[in-house]
RNA sequence: GGCCCAUUCGUCUAGUGGCCUAGGACACCGCCCUCUCACGGCGGCGGCACGGGUUCGAAUCCCGUAUGGGCCUCCA
């Protein structure tokens, strides 16, 4: 078994095209079958290298390795298309010699018009096939005079193409409703269709687990893969993931880039999770596996054929499970670089690690995000009692009775004590209990206030 | 507009003709725990889009309707 992800580096790697990922990943490892990434760089204008270093750190970052790829050697490279353009050239020519394809001259504005006339008329836009007809010499001749063409994939008349998606069964479009699709531009840079068989077929895909929004495209590049000689691969089309209005997840819903997430201070491991159960389940009820489990229970037939809300509240909890379970050393090397943006650490030294690793017990399990653990222990990089209370809660607090008389009877203790651990702490907060006679509630939240400047926190024996 | 695909609690899902009085999770609400915010424990609210069939029996099969999504680009 091969599969690949074949992202165009246009941008971002949107948690969509991450679960794409995931899902090809999953299923590779599952068979032990191998997992390549190839890079769909023929959009020159939008495409940049940076993207691509992102895509790629982002999907390491996801716990997804590739055996083939831009950086990995492989017997079937090279894996950017822009890289393998003479392979395009060659196979066009061969389409063009059996005249399974013809170049069209007509221009884009032609084309543009004839689109909204067919609009207006409430007829499905189409290429006409103007230039079907057009005979070897005529084109040649056009061509000599200086006339720029694309070279049309020629569509038989009236046929069936079916095929039998892995996850949707059997699908059927009749060639009658696809237009001759472009496979090679004016400027000589093959389409998107015909690349993307040409590069399946020799880099010897055998599953074709991709989004949903390519489900159109398959019959085309299946006649394509005929035309050329090539058996189609299987085909699996996975349903898009949606925002709250179930419209395509975007910007405007918030987050959708796995570097936002990752800023954010999610866990890979949560965020493939969630990603792995929007779609899929391992039944049982069962919803906390970790990568190695997916991929140990991962089946491609038992994806769902709906398209999936994204739930960042869902996600959040997975994250908060992730944090609670894992290695303390490691959350804290993460959690660092929040404390270090909030101003609250200086260096990345091994004694600020450690520091924040005696720091976790007080958030962990509070807080969402590793990205909310510096605000959760503020009060011990910032204390100020002016600031403290201005505030509507420290307040509220302060102005209960007894609050007054607790907190003074507390700096006394604590200044004869003349130190602040978690024994002395007890001991004072004990003679303070029976000094003032205040206890519970009247007793302790004062004391928090007093000491951290805030009405709610984390536990006061940790604080302390 | 045409074609293709989908439709179980607000959301993600289990369910593959009788085990369903439809199960779980997130969210929400309540109670408990508790110095606070959280965590955690217990409980609650809440769904088979609609209409026809098929069948002794349908969330499950068929048809239609509605709704949502995708594609119809010299973008991938």
């Amino acid at each position: 078994m091969r599969v690949r992800f074949a992202p165009s580096p246009t941008g971002q790697l949107h948690v969509g095209n991450a679960r794409t990922a995931l899902f090809n990943w999953l299923l590779a490892r599952r068979h032990d079958g191998t997992f390549l990434l190839r890079i769909e760089d023929t959009d020159a204008e939008r495409s940049t290298r940076e993207s691509e270093r992102g895509i790629l750190d982002d999907l390491r970052w996801l716990g997804l390795d590739w055996d083939e790829g831009p950086d990995v050697d492989g017997l079937h490279g090279p894996y950017r298309q822009s890289e393998r353009l003479h392979l395009y050239a060659s196979y066009a020519n061969e389409l063009l010699a059996a005249d399974h394809a013809y170049h069209c001259f007509c221009s884009i504005t032609r084309l543009e018009a004839e689109r909204q006339a067919d609009l207006a008329a409430g007829r499905p836009p189409m290429y006409k096939g103007t230039c079907r007809a057009l005979s070897r010499s005529e084109s040649h001749a056009r061509t000599e005079a200086g006339e720029r063409s694309v070279v049309r994939f020629r569509v038989p008349e009236r046929e069936e193409v079916k095929f039998l998606d892995l996850v949707r069964g059997q699908v059927t479009f009749n060639t009658d409703v696809i237009g001759d699709p472009v496979i090679v531009r004016s400027d000589g840079r093959p389409q998107y269709n015909f690349a993307v068989v040409v590069d399946d077929a020799l880099m010897e895909i055998t599953h074709v687990i991709r989004g949903e929004d390519h489900i159109s495209n398959t019959p085309r590049q299946i006649l394509i893969y005929r035309a050329l000689g090539f058996t189609p691969p299987e085909f699996a089309h996975l349903a898009l993931v949606m925002g709250p209005d179930h419209t395509p997840l975007s910007k405007r819903h918030g987050a959708t880039s796995v570097a936002e997430f990752r800023a954010r201070g999610f866990l890979p491991e949560a965020l493939t999770n969630y990603l792995a159960l929007i779609g899929w389940s391992p039944g049982h009820g069962e919803e906390l596996l970790e990568i190695g489990e997916l991929a140990r229970r991962f089946a491609i037939e038992d994806v769902g054929h709906s398209s999936g809300v994204f739930d960042p509240e869902k996600l959040a909890w997975m994250n908060r499970h992730y944090m609670k379970v894992a290695a303390p050393a490691r959350l804290a090397a993460e959690a660092l670089t929040y404390f270090v943006a909030r101003g609250f650490v200086t260096r990345r030294t091994d004694a600020a690690v450690d520091f924040v690793v005696s720091l976790l017990p007080m958030a962990v399990g509070s807080v969402d995000r590793l990205e909310e653990i510096p605000e959760r222990v503020r009060f011990l990089f910032e204390f100020d009692s002016g600031s403290a209370l201005a505030r509507a809660d420290v307040a509220e607090v302060v102005s209960e009775p007894g609050a007054r008389a607790v907190i003074a009877a507390l700096a006394e203790e604590l200044r004869a004590a003349g130190r602040l651990d978690r024994e002395t702490f007890r001991a004072a907060a004990a003679r303070v209990k029976q000094r003032t006679g205040q206890k519970g509630r009247a007793l302790f939240h004062p004391i928090r206030v007093a000491l951290t400047g805030e009405a709610g926190g984390p536990e006061l024996d940790l604080a302390v």
